[in-house]
DNA sequence: ACCACCATGTAACAGGTTACATGATTAA
DNA sequence: TTAATCATGTAACCTGTTACATGGTGGT
């Protein structure tokens, strides 16, 4: 069975030929919001892709620019994607340092602890000035479904978490 | 510096001697909501705390029970511990399976995506009963504080889910 | 002159998981 | 008699990260 770093770069794929750096940057922006593998980890995985039968490689030559090479999905790729997107999805035992803090935080310093919070508040009032971004630039067509989807997901966390930080805020206070 | 880990049964034993089997049952039902190692990480990491001198080990002889190790915080512990809480918390990058496979999931099968969104708002009206359950059961003491936070945001995220999974269905349906 | 972008890969390390291994006691 | 609880640990493996290594092109 694929890892999910495998069918992430493989449903990348589905949507054309790239190379390890075009993923890259497709990752940002996108995936990467949820899905966010080390720019190293991208440059092993497509090798095993190969190896595996669900890419091909195509090697080309540039002058202005380094070499590259492209990777294409094959049918057997599209096949174990399809797999991997079917099967159930486990309950992600969720990690969380920030609670982790919090929960301990008589042992901690107070002011470290609402600091704490309010650092978590910016990131999710950015994220959420981010997604709406996005959401604008965005036309709705069929393809988007989807991802539209996942947008939305960040969405309402970014906003539930606004609300917890701002009363948590309070409760420091 | 320490890991979340270690932080984490440093956290529980600065709250009095215990064992690693101890150190488990603690862990569900509290901070295993958002920090949950394996069992055998556990027992790794206790003697790893003994080598720095952040916990001792004494061994206690049973005649019914099996032997166990009981694990004390030193003072150096403490102040581990303290440094640790009050260091910045990195922001931490998202990973949901689901929202990767939600994301391509014009490459799967419409059926099986409705599913894995409803089995993960089944998950958080769960979640949701749970915390609300030890909500009940707990009473409002000062030591109560920080833990009352994180309780408030799993709510807060397993409400936001539900409404986020209850949009997503109709849109998929 | 300097920095960012293009472009790929390796090596060392970290932090975890699952499976293996053992064995008595006690409640249903 | 069957299963859960008590109780600890090791070994193999997996998945990923950060740091190292290289070097031309094009914009400010």
């Amino acid at each position: 069975m694929l890892t999910a770093t495998e069918a992430a770069v493989l449903g990348l794929l589905a949507d054309g030929e790239r190379s390890g750096y075009d993923l890259r940057r497709c990752i940002e922006g996108s995936v990467g919001y949820f899905w966010a593998p080390a720019r190293s980890q991208i440059y092993a995985v497509l090798p095993r892709l190969v190896s595996l039968g669900l890419a091909r490689r195509r090697h080309v030559r540039q002058e202005t620019r380094p070499d590259k090479q492209l990777y294409r999905i094959t049918a057997a790729g599209r096949a174990a994607l399809a797999d991997w997107l079917d099967r159930p999805v486990e309950p992600e035992p969720g990690h969380s340092v920030l609670l982790l803090k919090l929960f301990f935080g008589d042992y901690g310093d107070p002011e470290a602890m609402l600091e704490h919070v309010r650092g978590r508040r910016r990131e999710a009032e950015q994220l959420k000035v981010e997604l709406l971004a996005i959401e604008a630039r965005t036309t709705k067509t069929e393809q988007d479904r989807y991802p539209a989807l996942t947008r939305r997901y960040g969405l309402e966390y970014a906003e539930a978490l606004i609300r917890w930080a701002k009363w948590a805020e309070a409760q420091l206070r």
